[in-house]
DNA sequence: TAAAATCACTTGTATATACAAGTTATTATT
DNA sequence: AATAATAACTTGTATATACAAGTGATTTTA
């Protein structure tokens, strides 16, 4: 199934660089080749150069310093779950395992959520879906999903062990996810919590709600993530 | 004191735009003028304006469609202790107030620190200080700053009463803040936490250790900040 | 020899231009 | 009147170019 969408020459520079920090073909502390240097490479000018490295330092991949060059700072460390892709690529697929609690399930909204939703997604429904996910075989996240039921067939048969579900949107509904916005606070844990962590009640959980852009307008992903950050904390920059 | 540092255009277009939606000029939901418009408007060019308009749509303060335009999406709510600017800038100022718990004073480097430090650093050691913020007279934000003993004459005996730190730093020493990387994680209060935030021992408190990046190669600033997310939440884009 | 100036590099900012591609309103067609 | 094509907008991508400004090594000067 090809996508046929075109994929931007500065992406490509981008995932390029970004994979080979990752393989350390670009090791830790030493200096990406000058954006000049870059530009042949791949055979573009600099503002392209400049677009895709823009890229890496907002991530944290590089650094930068004027007159100097690109420092390399190595691939993020933590459980990025602040950044854009998720879980799934942040820490590594190999160590992270997820479990189905509640299978993909048509619902009506519930109506203790936090963002408010348009009068269009009320009408809809929603898919609901419950995962607890193992970190090196400890249960660190558990997460409630919400997407409006638009127009996304079989969605609901899908087997999401082990698969990321930005993936699943991405290759069977072309839907990109953008960004978004969330809340995090700190909560004790509730019953709930209790038998999916294994801890007492009461015992400190951080709460992400998250409010999930696409490239469709108007449509968006809902989450609430609990995370035991007693062996994982989570990482982000800013 | 004049700084003598000529304000790049894009930061012109950025501050104004962004103030702009700050006082409503620009209201929520309505559109953007196109980039066309803020060209002739702002006489730049449009890469020019799309580099404004890129650290916006970041800060989520509007929100970009190919073929449509850029929708305002109003000033990001909640507290952005996310964001770059701290603080301060995030919830306003009017609603801060700042209490100095620890007085800057020199100190040796707390060695059960998270982040690894450099021996330099070590060598130097550290002006460490403690802050207690309110937010509507709640206690919500606890913080300890560790600022390596670097040439900043000074600084111990300077008021911080209701002052942003960074906005010292930028004034008195050129430092600019230029991102950094935190930690996230849920804890207990302890008796420290308890005192300050009036809650129970256990109770549950949101702890971010950051490490944050200046323009001053290997200068970083390190803080400890402590949340009680009861009545405000943390907010942040991704 | 030590300090100052220069040069060659780096990234930062900005312009001018072109075309691709998505959206919306208008116009022409059926 | 409903539909299809078009035109006029919008943002997205990309090039080519120029100069400013920070860094570090080299060369010149005192």
């Amino acid at each position: 199934m090809a996508t046929g969408h075109k994929i931007p020459s500065y992406r490509v520079v981008y995932e390029t660089i970004r994979k080979h920090i990752q393989d350390e073909v670009y090791k830790q502390g030493t200096l990406l080749p000058s954006e000049h240097d870059l530009c042949v490479l791949y055979h573009v000018t600099r503002p392209t150069v400049r677009k895709a490295l823009d890229a890496l330092v907002n991530e944290g991949y590089i650094k930068k310093h004027q007159g100097k060059g690109s420092i390399v700072m190595g691939i993020p460390k933590g459980i990025g779950i602040l950044s854009i892709t998720g879980t799934t690529s942040a820490i590594g697929q190999d160590f992270l395992k997820t479990k189905i609690i509640v299978k993909p399930e048509i619902r009506t909204w519930k109506n203790a959520f936090i963002f408010k939703l348009t009068e269009r997604e009320k009408e809809l429904g929603c898919i609901y879906m419950e995962r607890l996910r193992y970190v090196n075989s400890n249960p660190v996240f558990y997460d409630i999903t919400m997407i409006p039921n638009l127009n996304l067939p079989r969605f609901t048969s899908r087997s999401f062990e082990n698969k990321s579900l930005f993936d699943i949107l991405r290759k069977h509904y072309q839907i990109e996810i953008k960004g978004g916005a969330q809340q995090i606070l700190a909560r004790g844990a509730d019953k709930t919590l209790q038998k999916y962590f294994g801890v007492k009640k009461g015992h400190p959980v951080l709460q992400l709600n998250r409010r999930i852009e696409t490239n469709r307008i108007d449509f968006y992903l809902y989450s609430q993530v609990f995370c035991n950050t007693d062996e994982y904390v989570l990482y982000g920059r800013f």
